[in-house]
DNA sequence: AAAATAATTAAACAAATGATTAAAATTCTT
DNA sequence: AAGAATTTTAATCATTTGTTTAATTATTTT
């Protein structure tokens, strides 16, 4: 009980149906066919529409966070190192899965009162690692924000407007891989550059 | 014809409802009401829920683009001057209207097959007044891009994710904004150093 | 003012959608 | 193997939703 075949193969085809569509597009409907399932069995096994979506978007809120979390805690690597590997990280999430990003933070925008309180509300980068070590490196703690916001922002924005930026540089699906390809190289010194480090 | 007053009511109050809720999530009736109009106008008016949908999708996506191509081919602005006055253009556009860029974003990568046909295919980077002066600068046609994208993606991410931000700095909303405030005055800079400008 | 055109309204339609139900099939217990 | 519990199915329900229709009201034209 709680983790019949059945009941897997609902969440996986729901996390499929949801990331790609959104709540509001996606159909119950779909996900019954997606998962090769009578669609009276999402109702049985999770009460509601609504149950199955809050489950799935916590688990990916919560596994984003995590990775985050670890890396930026990990005593045994530099600054310079984090920040390589939380690109490396992002970058092959984000390459496996091109909807995840706006997935997370369409849902989080769009019905975030009742996403926020499930999450656990402790932040990720105060008293971290990351943030000590910047500290040691003479920044401050509002620094170490910014810094950390800045590497989330020039990573995760790309992704989020794959077509904004194919409108805005010109480029065809080709051009706009070239470019997220050599961003990925650059974007550790960019940050170490542009704060000193 | 054309601009009726009625009309103009059917597409302001779909603008607003249609940015705060997204396609899916907006009900013509919520327009109609939104409007004080009947529910049967709109289709009189707008054939369709696409069509008044497209419409104003339009309409943002160009003036979005319009007033970021004015800036970059103002030939009487430094490159510093330019960076300065898309941070405070867009500041103050999405200070006054937080659910635009989300709107937008999530929207064009949502259904963007059809949209991108009709947006103006010509690039706002590429012989843009501000490519020549990053070119003069000694930077490469590649790295005035990665300038470009690197200015927007700090600039637009923490307004794409508010929730997000909150999240993981553990802020509520004066926080966030005095984080959103912090940066406005910084980004400037940071782009000057991160590319040595 | 009469006729014609345009705008507005209330009602209804058809399709879609999340959910439920009651029966059938399967699995588990003894 | 018999009975009980669980799982699955097909059909249906109630609501929502975009759209249409036919009648009514307002405006314009002649």
């Amino acid at each position: 009980m709680g983790n019949s075949i059945t009941e897997q193969k609902i969440k996986e085809a729901a996390r499929k149906v949801f990331v790609k569509k959104g709540y509001d597009a996606a159909r119950t409907r779909d996900i019954a066919e997606e998962a090769g399932v009578n669609l009276a069995l999402i109702n049985y096994y999770y009460r509601s529409k609504e149950f199955l979506f809050d489950k799935i978007i916590l688990e990916s809120i919560e596994a984003f966070r995590n990775s985050l979390y670890a890396m930026m805690n990990d005593p045994a690597t530099s600054i310079y190192e984090k920040i390589r590997l939380v690109v490396e990280n992002y970058y092959s999430m984000f390459e496996q899965n091109p909807e995840l990003p706006m997935f997370i933070f369409h849902e989080l925008e769009n019905k975030n009162e009742k996403i926020i309180n499930e999450i656990n509300p402790r932040g990720i980068i105060h008293e971290s690692v990351f943030e000590k070590q910047l500290i040691e490196h003479g920044k401050t703690q509002e620094e170490a924000e910014q810094v950390f916001l800045n590497i989330v922002s020039i990573i995760i924005l790309p992704f989020l407007g794959k077509s904004f930026i194919k409108i805005l540089c010109g480029v065809n699906d080709t051009g706009y891989k070239e470019i997220l390809n050599k961003r990925k190289e650059e974007i550790p010194q960019w940050i170490t550059t542009m704060f000193n480090l």
